[in-house]
DNA sequence: TATATACTTGAGTGATCACTCAATAAAGGG
DNA sequence: CCCTTTATTGAGTGATCACTCAAGTATATA
């Protein structure tokens, strides 16, 4: 709080006045980061496709703004609020259903245009690509870790489906 | 504090005249926690040879303690630490650095065997294997996510090596 | 200009945090 | 049995947390 009063020059007056509480602003805050995420792979298939954004996402994400946090908002929030049994817990696994669904409608996407077998279930697909994403994001945070060799690897899997 | 008050049956004052600080006591539960996990995939790498156990590994974490939270402590613990400067950061780094360590130890023990092509590199699989475990350990702590599934995958996949 | 309305201010509130320490009790040695 | 040492106790400390609210300032309307 005392960083967002510096950075927003607002006032705790103000701050509670304008967004409510601090968990209000968080929860906007889980939204917008999820919305963005998912406006910028959907950009990705807009531009080259379902299946090659697929490809594309691992290492877009590591290239996005290598400055701030890389692991993900929403699983750390998850993570760190579920264990507590707060509120928030439930903003942040509801905003990772959002990009798992939409995951699955690309795969099932890729799958009408033939470039994954009919055998698959875009659900799964979906739920095990979210999961490879989750685990290349905490990479990326350690130091000791290439975290572009793992989406590279993520990518090259989606190749043999 | 509280809870580990109650637990332990210690007055603060013997709290910290047995461990301390809180630190210090968190320092030791990331190493116990590390070590154990360790020595359980040590068993199975004995039972079931290097190749086996590297396949069954992720199931069994799974099934191990089910009531207890699922999400890795050593990255949960980095990510929360690490985005504060805190110092217990580096102690969940380094066990997570030891387990890695570990796990490309049984990659290039299954090499030796001949279970998985020389032309892999040890240390690279063990960095993908270890961010496919922290994914679905994730993914386990969701309600709406077949973390089974994940498990599943993670294993078939180490046939394709 | 006069008055009503909206916004801003920042000292202050109660709760909770990790932690301390003087007082007390228990254990061990001669 | 006394005395030294070691362990336990729990009220209390200062710091920090999210948050409040009465007072002050700016803005809009008549």
């Amino acid at each position: 709080m005392k960083d967002l009063e510096r950075e927003l020059k607002l006032k705790p007056g103000s701050f509670y006045a304008a967004f409510g509480s601090k968990d209000r602003l968080y929860a906007l805050a889980l939204e917008r980061y999820a919305q963005e995420g998912l406006e910028r792979l959907d950009a990705l298939v807009d531009d080259i496709g379902p299946m090659a954004a697929l490809k594309r996402h691992p290492m877009a994400i590591l290239d996005y703004d290598k400055s701030a946090t890389q692991a993900c908002m929403l699983a750390k929030t998850y993570l760190e609020l579920n264990a507590l049994g707060h509120e928030l817990s439930h903003n942040a696994a509801s905003q990772l259903s959002r990009v798992e669904t939409r995951f699955a409608e690309i795969f099932a996407a890729a799958q009408v245009k033939g470039e994954i077998g009919p055998q698959h279930d875009p659900n799964l697909l979906a739920q095990r690509y979210q999961s490879d994403i989750l685990g290349m994001r905490i990479s990326a945070e350690r130091t000791d870790v290439n975290a572009q060799a793992i989406a590279e690897d993520i990518s090259a899997r989606l190749d043999r489906l």
